[in-house]
Order: C-alpha cells, then sequence, then structure tokens
RNA sequence: UGGGCUAUAGCCAAGCGGUAAGGCAACGGACUUUGACUCCGUCAUGCGUAGGUUCAAAUCCUGCUAGCCCAGCCA
C-alpha cells in the first residue's frame, strides 16, 4: 500500500535535500538496549527507514549503550529480530559504546577549552544546586577548577580511582538558563559495572545528552529523528555537536510518539508485567511488543500500513485500536484460508441422514482468491456447531438455529431444527435436526432461502484445538465512573484471556506455528508457535471478524 | 507564577492567503452460502477562543484558554 501523504519530517528532508544543505541523508534507529521493541518502536523505526529509502538514504540501527547497569545482550538480540521481521535492513550495524574512546577525547577537548569540569558534589547536591522550575540554579563551589585539575580528575576518574557517585563530568553552560538541561548538566558519571560489549575497559560512561549527539555526528546522521520529549534537549545537543567541534552537524526533530487506546506503552510499565506474572512473557500475545504481536499473528505488512495511515505529527494523540485491527484484517483478507472451527461444541443429530456414511463435500479455501483453491471436508449424521448459534427462546431477527428453524450449513445442507435435548439441569447438550438433501452445496437448489448460514465441524473426523481469545490487557479508564485516579496495574483486564477448547476440521493436523487461517464467522487466528505441540493445536485469535450482530 | 511544545469531525491527519484531502469509527442502503467482504450514500458554513489585517484567513498579527513535556549521576 502506497501512502505519499505529506509530513513535517519528508517535508524538511525534501527541502534539505532541493536546497542542497544534504545531497544524501542518514538516519537511525538508536534503541536502548534494555527491554523488547513495542509497536511506538515500530512507528520510529518505520519512519526512520521508511523516509531514507525513499529518498534513497541510508539508515543504521544503533543501539544507545551507554548504561550498562540496565543493557544486555538478550535485549541487542530480540531487537535485530525485530527490525527484521518488520522488513528493514540496516545499512550499519553501530554501538555506541564502539564511540566511547571518542567520545572521551571529546570531552577532553570540553575540559582543555574550559567548558567542562569534575564536579565532587553529591547527587543529592547537584540536585539542590540545580534550582527549580521557576528559580535559576546556583554554581558548584568545584566549577572554576583549573584546566590542570579537572584533566587529573577526569584521568583519575577513568582509571577507577574514584567509587561510583563520587566525581562526574559537567558541562559548564549557564546555571541560571530557564532550560533546565543547560544548567550544567551531568556528561560523565562513575559506574563500576561490567558492559556488555566493552566489558570492564570502562568504568566511567557518558550520559544520553553528551552521547546522543556526539553518536549522530560521528555516524554523519543529517536527520536525528525523535520524539517530543527530547525538545528541551536540542539546545544542548547543538552545544555540544559545535563545541565538541564535530565534523557533521546532524539536526535533531522531534515528532509524537505513538498511543494507543486500551494498552500501555512504555518499557518500564510492559516490564512490569512480564516480571510480575502478569504475562507469560515480553512475547505473550496481549503485550504490544513487536514479539508479543508477532506471536498473536500481526504481520509486518499490516504494522507497515498501519504507521503509514496514521501519520507523524507533532500533535499529542492516541490512536483508536480498532485502526490497528482494521490493518491486520485487510491483510489477512487474501492471504489467511479461510476455514471452519468450533469454539464452543453442541452435538447436532442429523436424524434422517443415514448411520455410518461420510461424504467429503467441495469448500474453497478462500472465495475471494480462487488462487487457494479447494479442499475436502467430511459431513456425517452427527457434527458440532457453535453454541451461540442456538437459541430456545430466540429474539426477533435471530437468523440462527431454534425449533422449526431452517438453517444453511456452510458448504454443505440445510437444517431444520427439530427437537431439543437437555440434561437433568435443564441445559442443552444436543439437538436433533433434519437435513434436506436437494439443498446440498453447489447443487444451485432455489427452491427456498433461509437467512443464517451456519459454519460446523464433523463430530467424528474433527480434530480437538484450543483457541485463545483475547481482550485488551489493560482497560482504558472509564469516564462515567471516574473515582480515583487508577494506576495501570489496577486497569489490568481479569478477562483478557479466553481459552476454549473445541474443533477444526481434519486437514488443520498438518499446520505450522504462525500459519495463521480465517475461521469462519470468527476472525483471524494465528498457530501459537509456544504452546502447540504435536498433539495440542493453539491458535491465538489475532483479531475477530467485524460485526453488527447485537442480541 | 521559568522554559519548550501542541490545538482541524468521535479517533488519527492533510492543508503553508483563494473558500476544509484521506483513513479509522459511526450511520443508512444494495449485494451476500461468513450478521464478514464488496459496493453506494451520509458524516466540520467549520479549523481551541476573542479580536485585528486583507477583496479574501485554518493559514498572517495580537490577546486569552486548555493540554503535554522538563528540576535522573535514565534514555
Amino acid at each position: 500500500m502506497e501512502n505519499n501523504s505529506p509530513n513535517f519530517v519528508r517535508t524538511i528532508i525534501k527541502e534539505d535535500l532541493e536546497s542542497g544543505k544534504h545531497n544524501h541523508i542518514i538516519t537511525r534507529f538508536p534503541p536502548e538496549p534494555n527491554g523488547y521493541l513495542h509497536i511506538g518502536h515500530a512507528k520510529a523505526i518505520i519512519l526512520n527507514f521508511g523516509v531514507a529509502d525513499e529518498f534513497n538514504g541510508e539508515t543504521n540501527l544503533r543501539f544507545d549503550d551507554t548504561n550498562p547497569i540496565k543493557e544486555d545482550v538478550e535485549y541487542v538480540n530480540s531487537i535485530k529480530e525485530d527490525v527484521e521481521w518488520l522488513g528493514y535492513t540496516w545499512d550499519n550495524l553501530f554501538f555506541a559504546s564502539d564511540y566511547f574512546d571518542e567520545m572521551y577525547e571529546r570531552a577532553l577537548l570540553l575540559i582543555k577549552k574550559g567548558l567542562a569540569y569534575v564536579d565532587d558534589l553529591s547527587a543529592d547536591e547537584i540536585r539542590e544546586y540545580r534550582g527549580t522550575l521557576t528559580e535559576p540554579g546556583k554554581n558548584s563551589p568545584y566549577r572554576d577548577r583549573s584546566i590542570n585539575e579537572n584533566l587529573d580528575l577526569f584521568e583519575k576518574m577513568r582509571n577507577g580511582q574514584f567509587k561510583n557517585g563520587e566525581k562526574v563530568l559537567r558541562a559548564k553552560i549557564d546555571m541560571s538558563s530557564p532550560n533546565i538541561n543547560l544548567r550544567d548538566p551531568v556528561i560523565y558519571r562513575i559506574s563500576h559495572t561490567e558492559h556488555h560489549n566493552t566489558g570492564d575497559k570502562w568504568c566511567i560512561y557518558p550520559m544520553y545528552a553528551f552521547a546522543h549527539p556526539l553518536e549522530d555526528a560521528i555516524e554523519g546522521v543529517t536527520h536525528s529523528l525523535c520524539s517530543l520529549e527530547f525538545e528541551d534537549q536540542r539546545p544542548l545537543y547543538d552545544w555540544i555537536v559545535k563545541n565538541c567541534e564535530m565534523q557533521h552537524t546532524p539536526r535533531q526533530y522531534e515528532f509524537g510518539r505513538l498511543n494507543l487506546t486500551n494498552t500501555v506503552m512504555s518499557k518500564r510499565k510492559l516490564r512490569q508485567l512480564v516480571e510480575e506474572g502478569y504475562v507469560d512473557g515480553w512475547d505473550d500475545p496481549r503485550m504490544p511488543t513487536i514479539s508479543g504481536l508477532r506471536r498473536r499473528g500481526y504481520t509486518p505488512e499490516a504494522i507497515r500500513n498501519f504507521c503509514q495511515e496514521i501519520g507523524v505529527s507533532k500533535a499529542y494523540g492516541t490512536i483508536d485500536s480498532q485502526m490497528l485491527d482494521h490493518f491486520v484484517r485487510e491483510d489477512l483478507k487474501l492471504k489467511a484460508p479461510r476455514t471452519m472451527g468450533v469454539l464452543k461444541p453442541l452435538k447436532v443429530v442429523i436424524t434422517n441422514y443415514p448411520e455410518g456414511e461420510v461424504e467429503w463435500l467441495e469448500a474453497e479455501n478462500n472465495p475471494e482468491n480462487p488462487e487457494m483453491g479447494s479442499r475436502l471436508i467430511p459431513f456425517s449424521r452427527e457434527i458440532y456447531v457453535e453454541q451461540e448459534d442456538f437459541m430456545e427462546n430466540p429474539p426477533k431477527k435471530y437468523f440462527r438455529l431454534f425449533p422449526g428453524n431452517e438453517v444453511r450449513l456452510k458448504h454443505a445442507y440445510f437444517i431444520k431444527c427439530e427437537e431439543v435435548i437437555k440434561d437433568e439441569e435443564g441445559n442443552v447438550i444436543e439437538l436433533h435436526c433434519t437435513y434436506d438433501k436437494e439443498t446440498k452445496s453447489g447443487s444451485g437448489f432455489t427452491g427456498r432461502k433461509v437467512k443464517g448460514t451456519l459454519h460446523w465441524v464433523d463430530a467424528n473426523h474433527s480434530i480437538p484445538a484450543e483457541f485463545r481469545n483475547y481482550q485488551p490487557l489493560i482497560m482504558d479508564e472509564n469516564p462515567t465512573e471516574e473515582e480515583e485516579e487508577k494506576t495501570f496495574l489496577e486497569r489490568v483486564n481479569p478477562q483478557s484471556l479466553e481459552v476454549m477448547n473445541g474443533f477444526v476440521e481434519p486437514n488443520m493436523k498438518q499446520v505450522n506455528p504462525q500459519d495463521k487461517f480465517q475461521f469462519f464467522r470468527h476472525g483471524y487466528y494465528n498457530v501459537d508457535p509456544k504452546h502447540t505441540t504435536k498433539d495440542n493445536l493453539v491458535f491465538n485469535q489475532i483479531v475477530s471478524l467485524k460485526s453488527s450482530f447485537k442480541l
């Protein structure tokens, strides 16, 4: 799906190319490897790679690994997998830690220019000296150390002669700036921590505010796209690039991050859901992580089309998750074979059908895509239909089975409900129906019409399967009963997972993990790669079909 | 009550001085062996608000209002 609707990032790049400011653009996707990617990251990935592809530029995948206590190779591997799965190939793979030597040199340069100093204040003291949103900060008593003393101290920091937190390196800018980011930001801290990439080579690590602009400049990134909360960092970003005398001058542009209804989109919260056992991992199908969406059965194409369509802007908004659902259905419509599955079975005996007989009926695999061919499905005297396709006392406009009513069985015959069998408690446990041989599917029968068509499965030839239907994991606040504001954990939906045991057509035996199907009248399902075994088929509901039916 | 940003339909979003694109949702109707799909139609005399400039303003100017972000040795 091609979408050329303009956005401000694309406009800026186009202008930069036309004006000759750049003749080649470079973007980057710079995740910190401290968690799994989610659909909000997908928006950033698609923007960065998409815009570079459009203008024949390049995109680097760069891990922003400047804080070893939070980062791990587990995450770098999952991030690479997710970016590739989304369909993108990075031009270069980099790590911020590749540049630690150069960053150290640039810090030295700042010190030599009198633009950085080693501070002995504690974290608490630095906070106090920083001032508040409305009051200016005040200078650290260590702010005016000599260049030589700073050089000596910084080297000692590097050599491990101080403990964590004992000293930091700060940029010397302006303690009274209305922009708090410019009040002598810390640019290096001491952390005696092993780094996943550099091991124990370093015990000082650069802060984001210092490292990120340097990373961009080193790579020759032209357009550094990030989210809105970094807007206040931009003056500092430019200050670092300029004063560190970088050859390239990358520009930072900020866009609004993706928010979706009925979900949470922060790594911290997602991690909490995983660690506190609300879900069975980062790839739980209810998670908005890329790996969760993948296991749920979403396709890269659907996610890409969705991100194209929602656009990129600087406004703060929350997209209705129905929009995502739409693009999933749209993508799977022609790709997924259609089949029948009964999630909550109700046995039907067709009393006038010969005992012991089985006939094999032809069924097209996707009427909207004839190339998918057809299959044969068994039909005999006993079948299962969906429990909710029968009502003893139906309301008006109920087209399904009820005593005396006739319906069509998809690909088979008309059947008429003659008798309702109940157990001692009065629950309906079986239906006795009769069929009309004349009405066979494909026979061209036009004698009479029925309003309802039901899906079904042969009781003696079908195979058992587990179905997992999902509701949003996190419910949005209900504005009607707005008592106290709830934390996101209080909004966890206890009914987000519904497991059902039903039956599918016999040819589903040879299905593979991640295969996708449309179960008639239910929706799209994915073969769960984690729980499916040879003897236990598990289908994850990707998205239901739309329905205008209401009781 | 410091600074930075944002405001176009229920939700996204184009629009850049010439008279409000598109998508999602919703609602009618047609078709239908999926209450699906598809198709057709409806959906902002209005662009947060009040003024101003102009022949002409969502677009320019001024004031106001509301919301979001910033006081990590996180990113």
